[in-house]
DNA sequence: AAGTGTGACAACCGCGACGCG
DNA sequence: ACGCGTCGCGGTTGTCACACT
């Protein structure tokens, strides 16, 4: 795939449901590959970043609450912007989404948020949460939000679940290269041996 | 009504880290 | 040790909608 045949700018619903469709067979991984054998004409960092950002299970698309505010903005000063452990912290919230949030809401109102937050929380467990953050146990969220251990507990989740929705969208599309049964079926043809498509 | 400014969000880019052969 | 492919992160830009003049 050379680089000048490669789209760029906002996804379309056909592309989203591709990479659903193949992210579901084939795991959060490889993204160049994924995005070649599901033939996209998307690099595999934007199919990555569509995946991670927006289509990705559990996550949010709300607005923020007043709680995740506070720890956005409480986080922001402790770890300054680091929005991927940020992000960790906030269950069904990417990166890229609280930095566009503390951008765009939060940067020039942040004092006046941890002024609001000193006021209301002088007998609340925040003050507490404040200086352990760094030292909490990782939550369940927490764990599933690491890189590595989603990896694993998607591509088991996966398999069952991406059988089901393969079916099902392959059904209503007609505009896949490869409908992922296809795909599947086909997959005796591709070599996945080695180290590209091993799981470990 | 038309032009301009601004906010919000999606997506891209560049870079460093990591794993593997 | 080195090169290559891949991934994750943070900064930046592009685009769209809406408010304002």
């Amino acid at each position: 795939m050379q680089g000048e045949h490669l789209r760029k700018g906002t996804w379309l619903q056909e592309e989203d449901e591709q990479l659903t469709n193949f992210v579901a067979l084939l795991g959060e991984r490889r993204w160049d590959s994924l995005a070649k054998l599901a033939g996209l004409r998307r690099s595999g960092k934007s199919c990555r970043l569509r995946w991670m950002n927006y289509l990705r299970p559990n996550l949010k698309h709300g607005p923020f609450s007043g709680e995740e505010e506070k720890l956005i903005v409480q986080l922001q000063q402790q770890l300054g912007n680091k929005w991927a452990k940020i992000a960790r912290k906030l269950p069904g919230r990417t990166d890229n989404e609280i930095k566009n949030y503390w951008r765009t809401h939060l940067r020039k109102r942040a004092p006046q948020v941890r002024q609001e937050e000193k006021v209301c929380c002088e007998d609340s467990e925040w003050e507490t949460k404040d200086s352990s953050i760094d030292t909490l146990p990782l939550s369940d969220w927490e764990l599933r939000s690491s890189p590595y251990e989603t990896r694993i507990l998607d591509w088991i989740m996966q398999n069952e679940f991406g059988e089901k929705e393969v079916e099902q969208d392959c059904n209503s599309t007609g505009t896949f290269n490869y409908s992922p049964q296809e795909f599947a079926e086909g997959c005796d043809s591709w070599d996945f041996s080695g180290s590209l498509w091993d799981l470990n």
